[in-house]
DNA sequence: GATCATTACGAGCCGCGTAATCATT
DNA sequence: AATGATTACGCGGCTCGTAATGATC
């Protein structure tokens, strides 16, 4: 009954990573004998191999527990960080993690207010992707974080539960569809969706809703990606649209920008289904300091 | 950077659920003086003190920590469940839980099915509360789950993320209001769930949708329980409805049948917003045996 | 034969229990 | 005084490192 050990967590999936006992020994600060030596109990104490050797590889137990593994050490990670900040003196920084879109004049706002009411602290605004905020939130890396997605109206966006986390929203936008400036739907209105699943669609999975995600929020099959955008900056995205590699979903408020026009990309907005671009405040249980004052300011700015 | 030791987080939610040392130590068979031991160890590793002594209680960082230790907690037993169900000799047993609603005449036949298959076989039905289901599924206790709820259609109902779990949806029903008989709603189409906000309303958590809820749902304030109801039988529920204590959402099929009927209830189905009432199956990753069998029925007889 | 995982073994540390002490009612 | 948490202390076990062995390419 008595519960796996975290260190031998730690050390399984750094072997994995690894495919190598010594490598992960060495990246943890061991000898090879002693994170042998762990394996061993590991797989004792589980009553199953874990890992294959030659070459070092997870078995099907191993990738199961590898599953568990990392939401697990974050976790465990979280509740020491969490109560850690709670015991420690209140800090003065602000660490915002944000995705790309999620940068936008309310936060320049909000953010320049509170530089005016802590006038010695230097706010980070630090870019990451979507899945790793929440984590980060979590173990208090960032002390906030904006995310964004497509949802139904006053739908909350689904969140990885990696611990106790409070959201909040902040901002809903219409969506959509980024078009070249000729296409013979740019400016169109009562636009729906599902009738865009047979066009190219461009996949960027660290700016805008995947082709699988289009397909869940219509039902309808389609939506086949034909380039993959693999970067955080708008700019590029909307030169492939103008150059007509494919068609991307985007906040509106985004399309209707000078940075559109100014690259050849018109947009329709998308009618059917109801749905908007989502962006909620992220925070671990109580914020405070900077990090609270911007909370509270955007918060507030949502109505 | 070493984690946070799980003995140390099991022995502090046994101090805390108990409010002693000494019985936390009975109950965990430790001597108070390891019980005390580990708190003072948990404590220097955090930093902070986590109890006040006499009476003993969480401080607010304690609260805090114990908001992680649980999920945590569940999540350690899942993990080494799940490793070692995988591992272990395929179970010929069938344990399912469920919720109350979610017992049905789909259930039963799938069910008569999986007992011909396997003869010597017999299944248990737990019926336990929602938010139980999925740490019980994930720990093992129970091998299949069936929870159900109110939600826009085709949308997955929210899990509570307690390991690597699959859902798959095995119905959707229509739903509609349960009234009096003589009421003037009843048996009329085409309601609005947000013209009733203002109606008294029956709060049976256990069996429906409670009102904070249909509050979301509907995005209109109102909706205040009259009375609640704690309990997991339609009978008891039913009555109350037809003594007019109150409203209740309940599947339409439910109330349609002779039950509702026979008690003096009518019912009047919701047509806004679009709502279902959602049944899925929870089950870990991979069922074997008669659970596997089951699950196959299941979610074939979603066609 | 070289690389890399495993086993053998001894040393140090950690965590438990016993027992004595301290505190609170 | 009695109940119950803390501290002192010694023992046992666990885990690590060193070093030797074994396996695989």
């Amino acid at each position: 009954m008595t519960a796996v050990d975290p260190q031998q967590l730690r050390t399984f999936v750094a072997v994995v990573r690894l495919a190598s006992f010594s490598d992960a020994a060495r990246e943890l600060g061991y000898t090879q004998s002693a994170v042998s030596q762990q394996i061993a109990a590991l797989e004792a104490d589980l009553g199953t191999a874990v890992l294959v050797r030659r070459p070092v590889g997870p078995t099907g137990a191993g990738r199961r527990l590898l599953e568990h593994a990392t939401p697990l050490l974050v976790r465990l990670e979280a509740a020491r960080a969490d109560v850690a900040r709670l015991a420690g003196a209140p800090s003065a920084r602000l660490v915002l993690g944000v995705t790309p879109l999620a940068v936008g004049a309310t936060l320049g706002r909000a953010l320049g207010e509170v530089r005016r009411e802590y006038p010695g602290m230097e706010p980070v605004v630090r870019v990451l992707a979507q899945d790793a905020l929440p984590a980060r939130v979590a173990t208090g890396e960032v002390d906030l974080a904006l995310i964004d997605g497509l949802a139904a109206p006053s739908d909350p966006l689904p969140l990885p539960d990696v611990g106790p986390l409070r959201t909040v929203a902040v901002a809903e936008q219409p969506v959509a569809v980024a078009l070249p400036v000729g296409h013979p739907l740019a400016g169109r209105g009562g636009l729906a969706l599902a009738d865009l699943s047979a066009a190219r669609w461009l996949d960027a999975p660290d700016l805008t809703p995947t082709a699988a995600r289009l397909r869940a929020a219509t039902g309808v099959d389609g939506f086949r990606p034909a380039t993959r955008y693999q970067g955080t900056d708008l700019h590029g995205l909307l030169a492939l649209v103008a150059a007509g590699h494919g068609l991307t979903l985007l906040p509106e408020p985004v399309l209707a920008g000078a940075l559109g026009a100014a690259l050849g990309v018109g947009y329709a907005p998308i009618a059917v289904p109801r749905l908007v671009h989502r962006t909620e405040l992220v925070h671990g249980s109580l914020p405070e300091g900077p990090a609270a004052l911007l909370a509270l300011l955007l918060e507030r700015s949502r109505a």
